[in-house]
DNA sequence: AAGGAGTCCAACCGCCACAAG
DNA sequence: CCTTGTGGCGGTTGGACTCCT
């Protein structure tokens, strides 16, 4: 073995199922062994140089598959499990403001990969736009963001809050249309015709596809089930542009994170709008 | 029960920026 | 300057899993 990190030299002999090789390179799914000591090495040596962790530790793989397999699964302080609605509503509101820039939007989301963020994105809220009919990066589709998806899930989360007595999220000034708000900012956007949406009701394609965001009342009210935005009221607003990077960054201490500042951290964005 | 469709996510790929020689 | 190595990033893919018919 080249340079045997300690403890592991007889180990590393087998190529388990699934596991491809390719000029000696191991490529395909991680097995615990390796993870094991790609773990225990930077644990004791620290992230970086990442080459040469590959060398050191006698793993078959690239640096760059060793970058990787560390970020995105065996760094502590990973947060597993579903993406809750503040993190959900982090990610709207993060991306209207710098777009695809994935890994900047994780870091503002403590224990969140680049990846996750933007399987996310790709698997439920492309999945939105495709059911309109329109382009994810549309303004159409941003217009929705702000004006359906995100307020209703303030809406949401303040449910869930003031059910559990704690304070509530501030309305979303991001262009939120509020229940009472709605029939006076009739301002209907260029390119919101029936032609763009195919007909397709915008609330039987988020009761589909995204059941987080179950109609309030006061959309329902607004918008006729049978015809889609077509013709429905949404409030003007600029877009922030998402090349325009908005004051300093953020970015939470991960070993001092917990809901509570994750909710904070959603309260100064809305405040930022 | 079977199989086809849809969904999710880990991992890879290609490109780019940057630093060192 | 130019080349090379490295790390970082966003896009894409393939396979496992789930759901539906």
């Amino acid at each position: 073995m080249e340079m045997g990190f300690q403890g592991y030299e007889s180990e590393l002999h087998v190529c388990e199922e699934g596991t491809v090789v390719v000029d000696d390179v191991w490529k395909g799914p991680w097995t615990d062994y390796e993870d094991a000591l790609l773990f225990d090495y930077v644990t004791l040596y620290g992230e970086g140089r990442w080459n040469s962790v590959a060398v050191n530790t006698g793993l078959k793989r690239t640096g760059k598959s060793c970058r990787l397999r560390w970020l995105n699964y065996l760094r502590p302080n990973l947060r597993r499990g579903n993406i809750t609605l503040e993190e959900q509503l982090m990610i709207l509101k993060l991306h209207c403001r710098w777009g695809n820039r994935w890994s900047k939007i994780a870091s503002q989301i403590p224990g969140r990969t680049d990846n996750e963020i933007k399987n996310y994105w790709r698997t439920r809220v492309q999945k939105q736009a495709k059911h309109l009919k329109c382009d994810v990066n549309s303004q159409q589709f941003r217009d929705m963001l702000n004006d359906v998806f995100i307020p209703r899930l303030v809406e949401k989360i303040n449910a869930s809050k003031a059910n559990s007595g704690e304070m509530l999220v501030q309305e979303a000034s991001a262009g939120g249309v509020s229940p009472e708000s709605w029939d006076t900012h009739v301002s209907p956007l260029s390119g919101l015709t029936e032609n763009t949406y195919s007909g397709i009701s915008v609330h039987d394609c988020i009761e589909s596809t995204w059941p987080e965001f179950e109609a309030p009342s006061w959309y329902m009210d607004a918008v006729p089930a049978t015809t889609g935005p077509a013709g429905t009221h949404f409030a003007e607003q600029s877009i922030i542009s998402h090349q325009s990077d908005v004051g300093p960054d953020q970015s939470l201490d991960i070993e001092a994170w917990n809901e509570e500042s994750l909710r904070l951290l959603s309260q100064q964005l809305f405040e930022e709008y």
